[in-house]
DNA sequence: GTGGTCTAGACCACC
DNA sequence: GTGGTCTAGACCACG
C-alpha cells in the first residue's frame, strides 16, 4: 500500500506522513476509511513500531485522520482543509522558487515556459475526492 | 552584511551558504570579490568561528569560494556552474510541485494562474554578475 | 579496521578519508556496506567523534557514502565514478613527476626504469569491487 | 624571473623554493649565482619581504643557496646533493602512485602506458648544469 | 542507539 | 592578521 524509499534523507515517519495525505487527496483513499494498524504496518513495510506511531501521531494532529484507541486509526471525514493547506503550502513554494529563479538570471518568459512544461503529462487517478 | 534567522530550523551555516550564493547570483557579490574573515564574521554575526568555517568550507566544496589559507576566503571567478546547478535544482522543485498540486486538485490552468501570479514583482538587483 | 598515524602531518580525518577510498577500491569495503558508527569509530581510534564526522561528511560530499541520519552511514551503490576521479588525478601526478625528472636530469629511459620497478609486487586484494 | 600563482593553495614561500631548485637543476640559475635580494624579489612579485626571507631560509637549509649577510644569496657550487635528493623524493611519489593505481584497478600494462604517454615531449631547457 | 548542529577554546602554518 | 585542524562537551531529531 505504502512505498517507502529507504535510502532517502527525508525522515522514514515523514514518507509515510506524506503518502497517506497523498493518497487521501488523490481519492486512493476515501474519507472514514481505516488504516493499517501500527503493528500491521510496521512489519509490512519493516519498519520500527514507533516509526508508525509517530507517523499517524503526526496524521492525527493535522486533522488528517483521527485515532479511536482500541479499534484503529480512520481517515477525517472530510479533505477540505487538509487540501487548503497543501495549496497553500504550494503557493509559498512556487512563490520561492520564482524568486529564486529570478535572482539566478531567469527571465518572466522563461519562468512560464518552464511552468508549462512542468505541468505532469498523465493526468493524477482520482476517484471520489 | 548578511543577515541571520536564529530561530529557523535551517542550520546556521547553511543560512550563510544560501545567501553567499545568493548574493553572488544577483551581483551584489562580485566575482574575485573577498569575503569577511571567519573570525570577523562570527563576530559580527554573535556565532562560532566554527560554523562560518563549515559555512565557508561548504561554499568552497561547491566551487562557489576559494580559500587561501593565511590570506582569506574570496569569490570565484564565474558563477556559470553555480547557476545552472540552481536552475536544474529549481526545475526539479517546480515539477514535483506541480504534481502534488495536481494530485490536490488544481487544475493546469489554475496552475498556470498560480505561476503568473507568483512572479516576483519588483526585479532583482543586478550588475555585471 | 583501521589505522591512523597520530604523528603525520597529514590531518586525521583525510587519513580516514583516504582509507576508507582505498578500502572501498580494494573491494575489502563493498558497496552499500555500513560504516561504524561515529561515536564507535572515534573511541576505537582515540578521536574526537567530531574528527570521524568531518570524515565522514567529506566522503558524503565525494559521493563514496551516504549518510541516513538516525540510522549510520553506508557507502555507495558503485565506486565507478571514485575510481575514475583517482585515476584521473593519478594520471596528472604521473604526468607532474615525468616533468620534475626531466628537468631533474632523468633520461626517458631512465623514467621508464624507474616505473618499471615502482610497479608493486604482490597484488593487491580484491574481489566483487 | 620568477612566476607566482597567487591563486594556487601551495604556499607563496614553497612555490619559490620550487621554483629556485627547478630552475637550478634546469640549469637556468647556474652554481655562484647571486639570487636577488629579500627586498626586491618581494617588490618585484608583490609579496611580503618575510615570505621571500622564509623561503630564501628553507633553501639554506637545504644546502641549496648560501647567505653571506650584508652581501646577499648565492647558489651553491654543485647540486649533486640536490639532483639526488629530488630523484629519491621522486621515485617515492612514483612508488606511490603505481600503488594507487593498482589498488584502483590498473593492469600492470595499463601502468606502462601511463607512464610512457606522460613524459613530456619537448625536452627541458638545460645548460652547463 | 544513530547522525547533525553548535559552542568554546586550543594550536598550527602562512602572510 | 588569516584559514585549518582538533578536542571537549552539549543539545536536537530520528529510529
Amino acid at each position: 500500500m505504502f512505498t517507502i524509499d529507504y535510502k532517502s534523507r527525508t525522515p522514514l515517519y515523514q514518507q509515510i506522513v506524506d503518502q497517506v495525505e497523498r493518497l487521501a487527496l488523490c481519492g486512493l483513499l476515501p474519507p472514514e476509511e481505516q488504516l493499517p494498524s501500527v503493528r500491521s504496518l510496521a512489519m509490512e513495510l519493516s519498519l520500527n513500531p514507533n516509526t508508525i506511531a509517530k507517523a499517524y501521531g503526526e496524521l492525527e494532529q493535522r486533522g488528517v485522520i483521527y485515532s479511536l484507541p482500541g479499534r484503529g486509526n480512520f481517515l477525517s471525514a472530510d479533505f477540505t482543509g487538509l487540501r487548503q493547506a497543501r495549496l497553500e503550502r504550494l503557493a509559498e513554494r512556487v512563490r520561492l522558487a520564482a524568486r529564486e529563479g529570478a535572482e539566478a538570471g531567469l527571465t518572466e518568459s522563461q519562468w512560464q515556459e518552464l511552468c508549462s512544461q512542468c505541468w505532469p503529462n498523465q493526468p493524477i487517478h482520482k476517484e471520489g475526492a
